[in-house]
DNA sequence: TTCACTACTGGACGTTAGAACAGTACTGGA
DNA sequence: TCCAGTACTGTTCTAACGTCCAGTAGTGAA
């Protein structure tokens, strides 16, 4: 990681603050009037410098996109991170963050329980039926589905079939990915062609019936 | 303070994610284009809604500036509850509350996920061994028990054998209380006397291991 | 039947905002 | 003297974004 200069310093520091103070970012033109810059090419360039060196993220053409990248090494938050994951009974199609008239609510539960980063995608499906029985999962849980991770083989993992979603086993056999439900009522072995992974499951969350 | 309905729910539960998990508020075209609304204007007018009655600010012509407002009647907070609760590995004897040696750390959660009132002494039993697999509970599961409640029939429960804490299905049998284990492996029913039942299980969660 | 309320579609407008290009100026080192 | 790096000015282009207007449809109460 290298140095910030002086300045860029400062632009980090005014950006935090205005995040905590405002919980809004600052746009490069807000950036640029407040240290009485004349154009927000100024506050741009700093930025940039930012992002090089690692201190910033953004998404590109975005809006009040900047993010502080969390540089702490070892250290760890103070106040552990609640998140909250909008549950869903099913998800139709698509991708697991579209189509959400399913959504049935939202579990908050702390990042250290999750075991996940808090940028990721994360979501909670709800489990219909006993498929998973087998893995001690069972109708009603909440599955807690990370998305967008390489799953391991013997990981749950919310997958697609015929436009719903279900949770089964991930296995490697031969170096092969199949998909194996966890009850012998169930069809034992799907190869995972065309299938497509909606997530791995991180926790599981069970209510009181 | 007036209800939210059912869209208008979800439609906040989507502004709370994204602001816990991408640090970002949603544009008003990212949240049409998460619930497939074709237009913002659909998004706009929940938003307006949601202000209305309180629940969301924002600055007028910024791009996301929505925040969430937190509602507190009378002292007590709209917004879900968080609450602590301890994991005991084991509890060697006597009331759950005391000798914390074995804590073994810290599940934070919504009160509306427990589905108790906070005011409940309440703690975390980390599983041991497979005595409960016929209630789908395994080793490493974290069950979570609700102290100084009277159990139904058919209630997980942890109860104090030998000095050692056990999860047992609390079950009534002609009016006589018995204590069954969920696995074929144990003794069937163990006649409640002289067993100090510590809690009732009200929910569980499981970490990937 | 009318009316209010909720839940959208579809299009348009003007502002907000990120990004790029072309410069100027200072500093410190080779 | 040249050159790279930092720190800007000034302008412009385009996309992103909030907001508004005009509709449509369903529902439930008066």
């Amino acid at each position: 990681m290298k140095e910030l200069t002086e300045r860029q310093k400062q632009i980090l520091d005014f950006i935090r603050h205005k995040q905590d103070f405002d919980k809004l970012t600052p746009t490069l033109r807000e950036i640029a009037s407040h240290f009485r810059f004349s154009s927000p090419n100024a506050a741009l360039a700093h930025v940039q410098a930012l992002r090089v060196k690692g201190f910033l993220k953004n998404s590109p053409g975005r809006a009040r996109s900047l993010q502080l990248v969390n540089l702490r090494q070892g250290g760890r938050p103070l106040a552990p991170q609640i998140v909250s994951v909008p549950i869903y009974g099913a998800i139709p199609a698509g991708r697991p963050m579209d189509a959400e008239q399913e959504e049935e609510g939202c579990v908050l539960i702390d990042v250290d329980t999750l075991g996940i980063k808090p940028t990721t995608r994360t979501f909670g499906l709800k489990v219909h039926g006993d498929s998973m029985i087998g893995k001690s999962i069972i109708d009603g849980d909440i599955v807690i589905i990370e998305h967008g991770v390489q799953p391991r083989s013997g990981d749950v993992v919310a997958a697609l079939i015929d436009g719903q979603v279900t949770l089964k086993t991930f296995v490697l056999q031969q170096g092969k990915p199949y998909l194996r439900a966890e009850n012998p009522r169930y069809p034992k072995l799907i190869p995972q062609e065309e299938l497509q992974i909606q997530g791995v499951m991180v926790a599981l969350v069970r209510r009181r019936k």
